[in-house]
DNA sequence: AAAACTTTTCCATATTTCAGAAAAATAGTG
DNA sequence: CACTATTTTTCTGAAATATGGAAAAGTTTT
């Protein structure tokens, strides 16, 4: 298998905090005018290059030359600028590097089928939760998120999970970067209560997510690990409050669990010992 | 709603033939080298830019400015590059634009013009299918539906098409939900000749309805695959068996077969390896 | 009908990128 | 274990390339 050291061929980089120094503008520019269009829903050249402060006919070469290679697409009709397909095929196969989103896939499909909820699978990022991958329930009324959808850690299910298994230093250092901002009245928005609601996931083996991001939203999620026995994302079904009650959670978490653990089985990860010390904690 | 005229303020675009005029290097060569980045499962520099063709001190600086923006990610473990979150994030708004029906529709239409015959787009719903988009041939004996029009699986090309696809489970649990309703004399109302036919299909690459719905019409279907391989709808030419004989079927179906495919590709979806098992293939 | 925008092309200029070479470290070899 | 071969990263001067202003060519709006 991999070796657990840290390789370095070749020189050395010089200093990780100093960016910037090697780095090719027009690129720059142009990476940043690709998440203008991908975050707005059809922009104009005048939109585009207003917004990222840019010359329009500099804007509109890079334009066409992202449109050129299928990464943005260009609405004949009504002149809008879109993100194109290739941006989304480049995308996707980021989830073959988490390859959560492939292994995991079968398992939320019967995860969907024995619960009737919808299932998702999420992956831990910096300051967030990115779900990656969803399979839908047939009700009426279902919980739905857009792939790449971001969840701050506190307030998800899965994020909850992740967090559980965690150090101390990383669930410190995440709430003073982003704080606990609060979206429901359940939201837990204070160290203490999310700390709290922390250990008693780890004794539960499962997280629960109780309209503490949306009103009338339930999740009984946890967490899958790699082979390094760190949370690297989770799996979990969610649904309305008045589906998911508190009876159906209790029946739900060990299944979630379960789905978790052979995830992350499938991914060749460990699932830590109930008994040991955080695997983040610092030496 | 939005005029159906082709809006063109600003200078027209010269010709839409020739390219690369106005394209910027630089960008250019980045995009391939995020693509190669995207393909492979962890690239050492010196891969990618004998890849790209590229010196290794300008691929490693664009992978730099690439890394800084979280596109691509440097696995320090293993000196690798792999692409990144934020090239998930930018391609999966793209599927706010992604219909079925609006990126088949140009393919649909030159499939009309190319086989003369009616052409549909259909999509995947629980119990049937659910045609959203059509061409009309201009015979004056022709195929028609309306959009929004369901027809059962096992009695529809596209349905066909796409439960051959499907794995076992799937299938048998459609037919334990809706049976298999015989309307012609042709109908596939055993599981028997269901199953024989889906092999059949998996075999061409395409779906033949034989007057199994309707008498004397045929139908020549191929599916549509979302981004896991897995079919979510289909494409079809359907016309009376009169002009649709038996050996225009061998014609039309690797045309058909083949804008199922554009489709899938357009759409940023996944043929599926043909050696593969079904993608819900229990393991 | 003219004014006001917008998109696209063109072009001179200098800003930036580029590639080669050196540096710094690891991996292979006999 | 010395020595060579690779690999990644930095540095640098030359020049290729991107840049933004201005003009062109349309389309709305007034």
């Amino acid at each position: 298998m991999a070796s657990h050291e840290k390789r370095s061929r070749g020189r050395p980089r010089k200093d990780e905090g100093a960016a910037g120094q090697g780095s090719v503008q027009s690129l720059d520019r142009a990476i940043a005018l690709l998440k203008l269009v991908s975050q707005g829903s059809g922009l104009s050249l005048t939109e585009v290059s207003g917004a990222a402060g840019l010359a329009p006919s500099t804007a509109y070469r890079m334009l066409t030359t992202l449109q050129q290679h299928g990464m943005v697409e260009f609405d004949e009709i009504n002149q809008l600028w879109f993100v194109g397909v290739e941006t989304f095929r480049m995308g996707t196969t980021f989830l073959r590097r988490r390859k959560l989103a492939e292994r995991g896939r079968t398992v939320i499909q019967t995860l969907m089928q024995e619960t009737g909820e919808t299932a998702n699978l999420a992956v831990a990022d910096e300051q967030a939760v990115v779900f990656v991958s969803q399979v839908e329930t047939h009700e009426a009324i279902r919980a739905f998120f857009r792939p790449g959808t971001r969840s701050p850690y506190h307030a998800s299910g899965i994020g909850k999970a992740i967090l559980a298994y965690c150090d101390d230093a990383r669930v410190e250092r995440l709430i003073a970067a982003c704080g606990l901002q609060s979206f429901t009245a359940k939201t837990l928005a204070s160290p203490a209560a999310l700390v709290a609601d922390l250990a008693a996931i780890r004794q539960r083996g499962f997280a629960i997510d109780d309209e503490e991001r949306n009103e009338g939203m339930r999740c009984v999620a946890a967490p899958v690990f790699n082979e390094f026995g760190e949370p690297i994302g989770g799996v979990s079904v969610s649904g309305p409050s008045v589906r998911v009650t508190a009876a159906r959670v209790d029946t739900y978490g060990p299944r979630v669990r379960a789905a978790g653990q052979e995830i992350t089985q499938a991914m060749g990860g460990r699932w830590p010992d109930p008994n040991a010390s955080p695997p983040n904690a610092s030496p």
